[in-house]
DNA sequence: ACGCTATGCCGCAAAACCCGCGCCGAGCAG
DNA sequence: CTGCTCGGCGCGGGTTTTGCGGCATAGCGT
């Protein structure tokens, strides 16, 4: 239990994925009406779904700049291996870095940092400098900022 | 009204926030017991933060891996300035693309594109690499997926 | 074919919840 | 003091949730 291998979805469940990515509060017996189930199955679905992981949360999406997060950047960090610690660390305490993820290539870590202006940008890229050489983005716009996800169409 | 200026926010409101992040179903009972309010005042609170665009939105969020995308990865692309039309093209086709960011610096686009296998990552990067020039790098882990925001510590 | 079991869905009833209503008290201007 | 607004409370009827029992179908060994 709680490994990492995959789950069979059915072409309802994929349904329910869509509707709960579009709107997670919406009620078990309207769920269940919009897939064509009774709100005890669409109930059960979803119990199911979460108990298999594949349903990691169900989380309220927040406007960075309506809440005074007016600047979003992309980092790129070249860490030194070895020290995982001090990233970790940093991690932690910084509650500006939104997502940390490790990848493949010369630029290690790629980090997005949200920032209430330019100049606290600044600070927290320099703080984040003492890990490594870092290169910097900072996001004009998204056009495509999130996208439910579907199944794979082979 | 729904323009780009930031909204006011207490403490409960960050709080709501927090709670909402995390459990984006809790009822608005139990929210407002754990913020201290009526269920009433809670969804109040609730709604006006959801006119006022500061909660975008409640979405579920789905495990990559178990719904058989087994491979995450950074794609940034050099796209040649004008054409904005093939990309946007491009974006709207390919479901497999999850992320697009518009950012400063010689990578003009920053994209998140999830896989089902290495070779499937072979042929999304290939379609991509028409628009311009791509540096792709797979994510091996992501120490931080995602965090939850918190009000900005001055 | 037959019985057996497991699975997935439904119906039902009690408890909890949602939502629109009116009311209350604090703060404030005149 | 009076009148006003704003945010929160309590309340009642309609809806949803949740646990339980029942039913139909599929799979399986004999």
């Amino acid at each position: 239990m709680g490994g990492e291998s995959t789950f069979d979805l059915d072409a309802v469940d994929w349904r329910i994925l869509a509707e709960l990515q579009e709107d997670a509060r919406v009620s078990y017996a309207e769920l269940g009406r919009r897939v064509g189930l009774g709100a005890t199955a669409a109930t059960e679905r979803v119990r199911r779904l979460v108990d298999n992981g594949v349903i990691k949360g169900f989380r309220a999406e927040i406007d960075l700049e309506r809440v005074g997060y007016g600047v979003l950047a992309v980092v790129r960090l070249r860490h030194p291996s070895g020290n995982y610690r001090k990233l970790h660390a940093e991690l932690e305490r910084t509650t500006e870095i939104l997502q940390c993820h490790h990848v493949t290539g010369k630029d290690c870590f790629v980090l997005f940092v949200a920032a209430r202006t330019m100049r606290h940008l600044e600070r927290l890229t320099g703080r984040i400098a003492t890990l490594g050489s870092i290169a910097t983005s900072v996001v004009y716009s998204s056009p495509l900022p999130s996208r439910v996800i579907t199944a794979p169409t082979d």
